[in-house]
Formats: structure tokens, sequence, C-alpha cells
DNA sequence: CCTCATTCGTGTTGTTTATACACTATCATT
DNA sequence: AATGATAGTGTATAAACAACACGAATGAGG
């Protein structure tokens, strides 16, 4: 049995949820199916592993071909294999999830003829393949990471006040923060580098900007120091 | 390009990082390779995923044929994908971490004209493939995973004592702990079951033993009761 | 049967961390 | 000049955590 190549093979694909946050919500990105099967229905960027390439430099290269992105937050979710999932055949699937800062990377629409678009989490259309469930997980693991790990930065752009990161935990953690303890906690964390800079064109007192500051989290990591917000 | 089916495809593996608890330390299950590549070398239980089955079930099967065991608890940890990973080509793995009571059962030694032996974890030999970085990856999510999931009970016996539970903590976060601080903390998690019933043929006065109670222990996640140690 | 060795089981105190909560300052808009 | 919106700031109470020691029970061995 074992050590030996056999044939027929279970086919592998990767497949990304990609996250982006604005002003109300997490939204999730999804292109439009041209073809069978699930044609025209919403999906999630991915496709065939190539022979030459790593699952990471996959997912890499289909997120380019299918929705314009680069550069993005990449990390790796869970493998989806039951047997019956994709219709074509026997599948199976690494799938990612991603943190795009979607101030910077506008829009990216359509490439490869496919309709690309941003969906609320939550108000999401019926999903091709087995995608509601790799959806899910990625949503719930997202709340889980944010928690102890600073990753909540690669949704938001490089300078931001500090009601914008407070926001963004409030809409992934789906619960109000107290503002002073908030940034009680985080100023404690000492990750920020404020910047002598205050946001522009607001219709009220404009805040202070910070940027996340890498090195001084790598050095707080050093220490052990637990990122619980 | 992407919506076909392709051949070559990278072959699907399966590997299990099965981790085993006794009175010093924290073991790991190997195997000894019998064929090439790697003859001789050991490794990772695992093999080849069958066309039929899910990934789960070509885990369970491979550890049921490689080493006799069955009935273990077990969680998919990571996909490991780089070329050049297996000599033969290109072969991707799914890798799983799996814990059993190494009370119960008891050495389970070669089937399948393999040989098998559990090894203390960080005194291994060297490994065949890249299974030295997936048994790292699964040192560190079970060192992470225990500080927020009761599954080191998935290590002990059924009826234990307070003080091999401790031990459990103490050997997988590498850390002394403090008796009566660790006790007040099991306690209020509530997730133990007193029985009326204290250790047998020790050297020393005996101990109260407990079980573990899942019922509790699905109550208090709903309430979100936190169960770090 | 006495002594020794080993583990069991138990509380208190000081320190740190978490939570709850409200007002004045600043600035753009009208 | 008044309005509306958000920025920025401190204190008090409660809960969780960390440090720490000793008498009781029991089996082993002389």
């Amino acid at each position: 049995m074992s050590y030996t190549y056999e044939f027929p093979r279970p086919a592998l694909t990767v497949d990304a949820v990609v996250f982006g946050l604005d002003e109300e919500d997490l939204k999730v990105l999804l292109i439009q199916r041209d073809i069978e099967p699930f044609e025209g229905r919403w999906a999630l960027p991915g496709g065939f592993m190539h022979m030459e390439e790593s699952v990471e430099e996959a997912v890499v290269r289909e997120l380019a071909e299918e929705t314009g992105l680069s550069d993005v937050f990449l990390e790796q979710l869970y493998t989806f294999g039951k047997p019956g999932r994709d219709p074509r055949g026997r599948v199976v699937s690494v799938a990612f999830f991603a943190l795009v800062k979607l101030s910077e990377h506008k829009v990216q629409a359509a490439t490869d003829a496919r309709n690309a678009a941003w969906f609320p989490v939550g108000e999401t259309p019926n999903l091709a393949f087995d995608h509601k469930d790799i959806l899910a997980m990625a949503h719930e693991r997202l709340r889980g990471k944010v928690r102890y790990q600073p990753i909540g930065f690669e949704l938001l752009p490089d300078k931001f006040a500090l009601r914008e990161l407070q926001h963004l935990y409030e809409v992934i953690l789906e619960r109000p923060l107290d503002k002073r303890n908030f940034r009680k906690k985080i100023q404690k964390l000492d990750v920020l580098q404020p910047l002598d800079e205050i946001e522009k064109d607001v219709a009220h007192r404009a805040a202070q900007l910070f940027r996340f500051d890498r090195k001084k989290y790598q050095r707080m990591v050093k220490k052990g120091v637990n990122f619980e917000v």
C-alpha cells in the first residue's frame, strides 16, 4: 500500500478568504464564477495548484490573477478535504486567510474577465462549493487571533487614529470597547509610534495619527508580552 | 489555466504527530521506515491519501495501519507543501497532531512489519523528510492550545490525581507551577468531578482521584469561561 | 513498632490588572 | 457666535494573580 505513487490522486486547490475593513464593517472579497460548476455564483478567490510552486506561492499567484491583489498579509487557515465538496470530483483545498488595507488597495475589481466585489461578512450571497464553511472558519480565526496578535494593523492604513484602531477591534470582536480603557491598554503595549501629524479634512477636532511600530512589536514579543485587547 | 483538471498533480499525504505523556515527560510516537527514501530513518506515522476518504479518515486509517492506535484525539495542524520536501517528487502533506492516553494504549508497537517507538520530544533522532519542522510546529501548537482549551485531559488516564494534572501542565509549558495556585485555578474552572476513590499502590499518602467532566466543560464553554492555566 | 521519606491538602497577603464611568478641549460648519 | 462632533484625559472599585509554609497521612524499612 502506502509508499508508492498511486493514481488517481485528489486534486489540490488553494482558496483565500480576503478580509478588508472600511468605515462601516468587515468585508470579504468574492469573485463571481464565469464557468461551471457554480457558474454565476460567488466564490472565494482560488484555483488549482501548479507542480512547481509551494502552497503559499499558489495562493499568492491566484490572488494576483483573480483579484489583482498583491502584497497582502497571508496565513494558512485549514485544509478542506471532504469527498463531495467539489462536483468535479475529488478536490482538496488548502484555505488561507488574508488581510488587506482597503484604504490602499482601492476596490481591486475584475481582472481575468471575472467580477470581483467586497461583501460585508455576514451578508454574503450563496457561495459556491463549501466556501461558506471556509469563510465561517476564517472569520472565527480572525476573531480569535486578533485578541493575542496585533494583526489588526494589516487592515488599517499605515497612519491611523486611535479611534480607527478601536473601531477595528469593535467590528471584529463584535462588542463595544471603553474608550479610555482601550487607549490605556494599547499605550501600555508600546507598539505604536505617535506621529507629528494629525487627521486632515475631518469635520471635527482632528486626532493624532499613529503608526504601528514593527520593531517595537518584535521587541515586545521577545519579552513575552501578551497582546490581548 | 485555472479551472480545469491538470496532470501531473502534487501527491497528497497525511502525517500525524502523536503525543503521549508518562511520569517523566512528553513523548512522541515515531516509526522506523522500512523502504526508500530514508530507509531506516525514523519518521512520523503517515502515508498517501486514498481517493474515497476525507483527510481525517486518511490519517485515522494510517495511524491504525502503522501504529495500531485508534480512538485518539486528532486535530488538523498545518499543510506542508514546499517543493523538495520529498525526494520522490511533489508531495503535499496535511499534518495532524494527536493526543493519546499512554496509560491506556500500552506501548503500541510494530504492526505492518515496521518498528514503532516513543521518544521524548526534544530527544528525537534525525527525522525523515521535513518531519522535524512538523514536529516543532505541533509541539508549539500543543503548548499554545493547552493554555486555553482543556485538551490536556486527552493525555491523562480517565481517573487522575491533581498532581498528575499539574505535572502535565508543567511538562507542556516547560515551567514549574505553584501547587496551591494551580489547584485554586483548576477548581474554579469547575470541570473536574471528584471521585469517591483514591490512588492505589503509592508509597505515600494517596491523593483523591478526579475525572474530567465533559458536560461541565461544555456548559463552561457556553458561559464563555476562559480556560487559561 | 518506631522512624523516615514522600506526597497530600490547605489560606492569607500584597500586587497587578480589569472595569466602570464623565467632563472639558478643539475644530469645522452654519 | 452657536452648534455638533470627536479628542483626550483620571480615579475608584473589584477581580485576578503571585508568592509563600506547614501539619497530616501513609508506606517503607530497620
